[in-house]
RNA sequence: GGUCCCAUCGUCUAGUGGUUAGGACACCGGCCUCUCACGUCGGGAACGCGGGUUCGACUCCCGCUGGGAUCACCA
């Protein structure tokens, strides 16, 4: 039988680390086994359902490259196209006296429930309802129309005795005594399916054979392999990971601050390095921390996989990221960095290969995307700001001379000449002229150059610049050398 | 509160009865050096507690404690 996993968002919001992780996981052992992975859209909250979610998650999944061999936008993984067949399922159940009538109104359950409360019982449904009519009745029972004055709910008629054994291939078995899993909702009175129900018949009519999901689902699947009875069908294997959690020890959530695939991606970091955090977040290959996915999808397996929740740690993200950032071919980051540029308002150059050097000399010193074009400001820009302090301690009355020398050495280098060693020598020419060490030189000609006292490697800095603006800088800090006092 | 899940450095983890308990992030120090980085070398840092089982438990069993999830006409 080969493998078929799904992940199955619904469109209420940003597409979560946390979420994503359980489609990755879900994505790998499909593509481990050469199985399929589906991507469904779990649409049936129609209030809450947008399209720009929708949009966002598709973005995301493609920006991580997760990619789908069956789902949107074929109109048949989206739930809220299936309705026929949710209401040919509850008719079926309601056939069969597996499901039964519920008149309480949503105001009853909820006196119900605190009344529970307060009695310090359980709060689930007390089932009042299920033997209120003959097999005859339920058999011919409509389905709920709120608008048709049909307002009432179709409930799951649970077993209540016995047991439903879970055999997680992650956390191992789980018994359930049947007699704490309550009648469920599976018909709301407007007429909608409820997830546990919608999900069922969806993993079934799809052909999963292994569900993958947090395990935060785990109360819920006896319930679903219930159902999955009910309807005569086999459940599939099923595997729960452990939950992420943010710093406080709670389920991650957007309140723990950048949680969304897209505020990552705009925080400039790459998809491989969020790809690779995640995966290792839960799941190790011995000491290994770098995976390509290539790699990802050749070990992965479930056995390999933790039992315990882990806290997200934003700090690794942002070491994988700049690992990264050092090792990616620099075409990629080339086009990586326009949109950055682009951002913060300044010119793309139009040379790609003067970029390349230009991200060659930054690559080991930004962590992020963002940081890498912030410290190229002075690379982009003809304008730079000369932060005062810098020259106020560097470019001082007496390395004037040495500046203007060196900005006359430069300039005096033919075209072909302007690389790095050829700099290298012009800067000994003038080391040796004014009798002084490079220690003394390469500072005031950094903030000349960049306008601060950080950057990378003096002569590759000049060499990026070109003679022409080398020079003019130089120039410039010459005078600034001179009025100072 | 009921049910279920979980428990090795601060964090992610390796470990499957006998190890100086390993790696990674972060942190601290040395080296390299034109600044900052990169790199490199080194350092501190963990088996929650109590019972068993065993010649021997981080590893197996039980209890406790602690943490988490979930108990909707959300998904």
């Amino acid at each position: 039988m080969t493998v078929r996993t799904r992940y199955a968002p619904s469109p209420t919001g940003a597409l979560h680390i946390g979420n994503v992780r359980s489609g990755l996981f879900a994505y790998l052992f499909a593509r481990h086994n050469r199985g399929a992975f589906v991507l469904r859209i779990d649409d049936t909250d129609r209030e809450r359902s947008t399209r720009e979610s929708l949009d966002e998650i598709l973005e995301s999944l493609r920006w991580l490259g997760v990619d789908w061999d069956e789902g949107p936008p074929d109109p048949r993984y989206f739930q809220s196209n299936r309705f026929d067949r949710y209401r040919e399922g509850a008719r079926q159940l309601l056939r069969e006296g597996k499901a039964y009538r519920c008149d309480c109104t949503a105001a009853d359950l909820d006196g119900m429930r605190k009344q529970a409360e307060r009695e310090h019982r359980k709060p689930g449904y007390d089932g009042r309802c299920r033997d209120k009519r003959t097999a005859a009745e339920l058999a011919n029972t409509e389905l709920p129309d709120k608008r048709a004055g049909r307002d009432y709910t179709i409930r799951f008629r649970s077993p209540r005795e016995g047991v439903t054994v879970v055999d997680d291939l992650i956390k191992g078995r789980a018994v359930f005594e049947n007699r704490e899993l309550d009648d469920l909702i599976i018909f709301r009175s407007d007429g909608v399916p409820t997830y546990n129900f919608a999900t069922v018949l969806d993993d079934a009519d799809f052909g999963m054979t292994h569900i993958v999901r947090g395990d935060d689902h785990l109360p819920n699947t006896p319930r679903q392999i219930q159902i999955f009875y009910a309807l005569g069908l086999q459940p599939p294997a099923y595997a729960h990971l452990p939950m992420v959690m943010g710093p406080d020890g709670q389920k991650l959530s957007k309140r723990h601050g950048a949680t969304s695939v897209f505020a990552y991606r705009d925080l400039g970091y790459f998809p491989e390095a969020l790809l690779n955090y995640l995966v290792r977040l839960g799941w190790s290959h011995g000491d290994q921390e770098i995976f390509s996915r290539a790699e990802m999808i050749e070990f992965f397996d479930f056995a390999e996989c933790g039992k315990s929740a882990g806290i997200f740690n934003a700090e690794k993200l942002l070491w994988l990221n700049f690992h990264y950032m050092k090792t990616l071919p620099i075409e990629r980051l080339v086009g990586d960095v326009k949109p950055f540029i682009a951002r913060r308002g300044w010119k793309i150059p139009g040379d790609d290969v003067w970029l390349a050097k230009m991200i060659a000399t930054l690559r080991e010193r930004a962590k992020t995307l963002v940081e890498l074009v912030d410290f190229a400001s002075f690379y982009l820009n003809d304008e730079i700001a000369i932060d005062p302090k810098a020259a106020a301690k560097f470019l001082k009355p007496e390395i004037g001379p040495a500046l203007a020398a060196v900005a006359g050495e430069l300039d005096a280098l033919a075209d072909s000449e302007f690389a790095e060693t050829s700099i290298q020598a012009a800067f000994t020419r003038t080391l040796d002229r004014f009798g002084i060490k490079l220690g003394q030189l390469a500072q005031p000609v950094r903030v000349a150059l960049t306008g601060g006292t950080v950057s990378p490697g003096i002569y590759e800095v000049i060499a990026v610049l070109g003679r022409e603006r080398s020079v003019r800088r130089l120039r410039n800090a010459h005078e600034l050398c001179a009025s100072a006092q």
